[in-house]
DNA sequence: AGAAATTAGGTAATCGTTTTCCTACATTCT
DNA sequence: AGAATGTAGGAAAACGATTACCTAATTTCT
């Protein structure tokens, strides 16, 4: 309106200058107020031909709102934090993948970080997201820390996939299978083959997921009055899943009646399973079955030779 | 101070409410400009004793600064974003993960976004990542887009990783191997153990890595004087290189003159043509050698018959 | 027709930082 | 001793959005 031009008016923005949401407001020829309220759908706020006029304006000079003011001012961000415990497992990177075309799909943008399963990488990473207002935080293996407890106290944020929390929460919101009823299933499928005996090779029972499979596998077993001799039972803690599969079928094979199938509780352990036979024991490759479990879409095609549950975890997505 | 205690004076701050600076200035004794300018190391702007306070106000209070605010104001966040093609490849997950840990030590915060090799959302996620004022964009195979051009005006913020940018770029950032002196390698070997004939197998040409590679090898192997005839150089398109790699080894075995050795551009290229040599022709599954690129680590334990190239991509996250 | 309610939109406060001034005081130089 | 130069730290203006509050103008109700 001042024909004077006090230097505070920039009449023709540089192309690629900063341009704010008073820059549309001025070329739309309404206050910022309005811009604000026309591109938060605050209707009955606005006629119709201010709407146009506004979305015109936003369209032509390409602006986008600045994210941090939004923030700071709504308190909230459209952040959403997946902490993963180990990104090196293809079935974690799937979810992963799924989580995040979902949450694209709903406007939330997906933050991946890498915990290593350990407590203080994780609290690093829930403080960072504290401080980034992170809507809410999906916990792809979560390990206990001081953090996570603090958190809990708002179990709307948070998300627990495949392993339940590591402290009771109530209201816990939890994606995951129904670990009990599939190791039952494998059970009964490796039962009706009939090839006895059976052995399990496990993870560490620290993780919900792992405890449930186990204990599961072991219950399913007694009830079909199916042998599972204590040393047909292994768990060596390794560096990776791949390293505890390998230990496990090595320490199997040195048995006096080596199992004819075995169940492992992840692909990863399978497929050290699988390159100990390999190794070690070629003659056996084609005589033990292994069992795994997560089944990633990878494995129809390097490892044909596995069985194993089928976890929907393309679904998981939504669900988050 | 006021013992009246008007509204605003949170006197005994309530654990989890939010504790910004002001709250830290008024426990140390200072103003709030202080505690920004020790936070933010601006020496010789405060004593040493005021440092002191200050930073034990911090601790005791657990504050952490407001990323949003900071942001704002700074015109400058930590955010660095990862554009994958494609995150399904497991080699894609390794380099994402190496880089996540790398950035991590910088203090930087990854975001990662899985573009699926289309240009539009590429677009998406760059207008996105714009307005979180990201410090920087990591294209892990990046494909030709508007928005990308536009972003290429400041090479400095924008790092390609394998591939090389889609437009040429004066001073771009690229981390990668040297894909021809690789494939030489890849070209003598196979020479040596002399199993002619040789094929290969290469996923889509857009990509400038896979066309350095295969551009390479057919040099390499003219210079060699080894034979690649024409028929046995195949690309079909396909869903993904797995599938590409199933239906190339499937057409090579038309041939009149079955190849003895495969070469395959990447990784997943070769799994899908060991699927197919396990299915459809498994007697040939000893004779023929397949040759990946990429090897990543997973492949010792699942695919010890693939021979090929190791990409250190544990070492880009410090390049990048 | 006058009161009440709704609609449309402007003004300004606010979010939590960083940073530019500015003011004292203490030190060093001539 | 007076001037010049640091040094330490406070007051307040940004940053760019959201939103509570307010004012007119219109519509609806009685």
């Amino acid at each position: 309106m001042t024909p004077k031009d006090p230097p505070n008016t920039p009449k023709a923005p540089a192309q690629s200058a900063s341009i704010s949401i008073a820059t549309v407001a001025a070329k739309a020829g309404v206050s910022i107020a309005t811009v604000s309220r026309v591109l938060n759908g605050l209707s009955s706020k606005f006629s119709k031909a201010t709407q146009t006029k506004v979305l015109q304006a936003v369209d032509e000079l390409g602006y986008r709102p600045t994210v941090a003011a939004r923030t700071l001012r709504s308190g909230q961000s459209r952040l959403v934090a997946l902490l993963a415990s180990n990104m090196a497992n293809p079935s974690m990177a799937s979810i992963a993948a799924a989580a995040e075309v979902a949450l694209r799909k709903s406007g939330y943008v997906m933050v991946l970080c890498d915990t290593h399963d350990q407590p203080e990488q994780q609290d690093e990473y829930l403080k960072e997201m504290g401080s980034h207002n992170a809507r809410a935080v999906v916990m792809l293996g979560a390990v206990d820390s001081p953090e996570l407890r603090q958190l809990a106290k708002s179990p709307e944020r948070i998300v627990f996939v495949n392993r339940h929390a590591p402290v009771p929460i109530e209201g816990e919101r939890f994606v995951g299978i129904d670990n009990r009823q599939a190791v039952l299933d494998v059970a009964q499928w490796m039962h009706q083959r009939r090839q006895s005996p059976m052995a399990l090779i496990h993870g560490d029972v620290r993780s919900s997921a792992t405890r449930e499979r186990v204990d599961g596998f072991v219950a399913a077993c007694k009830s079909l009055k199916q042998a599972l001799p204590r040393s047909h039972i292994c768990f060596t803690p390794g560096v990776s899943h791949l390293d505890i599969g390998y230990l496990g079928m090595k320490q199997l094979m040195t048995q006096k009646t080596p199992p004819l199938s075995v169940f492992c509780t992840s692909d990863l352990i399978a497929y050290g399973a699988h390159r100990c036979l390999h190794e070690l024991h070629p003659g056996f490759l084609h005589l033990i079955t292994l069992v795994g479990f997560d089944h990633s879409p990878l494995n129809d095609w390097i490892a044909p030779w596995l069985h194993g549950i089928r976890v929907p975890y393309e679904s998981y997505g939504e669900a988050i």
